[in-house]
DNA sequence: TGGAAAAAAGACATCATTATCTTTTTTACT
DNA sequence: AGTAAAAAAGATAATGATGTCTTTTTTCCA
């Protein structure tokens, strides 16, 4: 679903909106050994991230990644924008150009629903709701692939 | 989600389970001209699946591939594992190797009732089923990439 | 003002997916 | 038997995603 640079960049938005602030701020090494993804390639993402305004950085000693208040106004959508783009979630299932509730493929009414709540959540739910929905549910783990306990 | 490859092997199988039988064969060219899917790579498809015993073909003059009555007790579910493996439908939706209801991701509890339901449709529901399921309800497209009307 | 730390940028390498092309095998029909 | 039709098999090519490496730019700090 998506693709792997993508899931690498919202477990990076997460992390520095958990982890990072104005005076707080994350270098890529920190930030992959955290979650143990390629450190080249995750610098590209944030680079991209950040041409996007999706995360904040600043060079040079003592720089690094961040989000800021308002960079915590973005959405997961916005993420999946700024790297994969979104055209895939407007393709049916099965790859048929033509498949709409008047037309549907065999799986069209069992894929829709699920498209609609997922993609709802993504586009309205801010980072910064989904920080705190993750903490107000006992749902924050580390992002790292380790056990959290 | 799926691949180009497993898309036009579903696609390729439902329209064989429509418009084939023992008597009507059907050969790589009209599949894939029905289909609009690229021909030489269709074939390979049509060759995993015959080796798989999801599809049946015979060699020769007026051979061409069919689904016989047995074929049509598979799945869905079946040509994944034959096409694309089904691994990935058991990996978090972002990536973390131990995402579970114990430990879960940010996505986890909207992604996995989704899962739930299509997976068992998949998996539960013979293409057979599928095939009646289309006609009872007036699904039934062409699975061409055209106006079906 | 010089050195070091860090992101930014660009070029390059690797791999899986997608797709094509050619040859071989099987089979029906004349 | 010979020929043509069709799938089966194997080799090769093109593309995009993934990942790495090197150089440049910016900025802090001594």
């Amino acid at each position: 679903m998506l693709s792997n640079a993508c899931k690498y960049a919202i477990r990076s938005v997460l992390y520095l909106a958990i982890h990072s602030n104005e005076l707080k701020k994350i270098g890529v090494k920190a930030i992959t050994e955290e979650l143990e993804t390629p450190q080249p390639f995750l610098a590209k993402l944030l680079q991209q991230l950040s041409r996007d305004n999706l995360v904040s950085s600043t060079k040079g000693p003592n720089g690094g990644f961040f989000l800021s208040d308002i960079d915590k106004q973005n959405t997961i959508w916005n993420v999946i924008e700024s790297i994969d783009g979104t055209d895939k979630f407007d393709n049916c299932f099965l790859g048929l150009k033509k498949c709409n509730g008047e037309n549907p493929c065999p799986v069209h009414f069992i894929v829709v629903p699920f498209k609609e709540t997922i993609l709802a959540d993504f586009r309205d739910k801010t980072i910064e709701k989904y920080v705190a929905s993750m903490e107000g549910t006992r749902q924050v783990i580390t992002l790292k692939d380790l056990d959290s306990f």
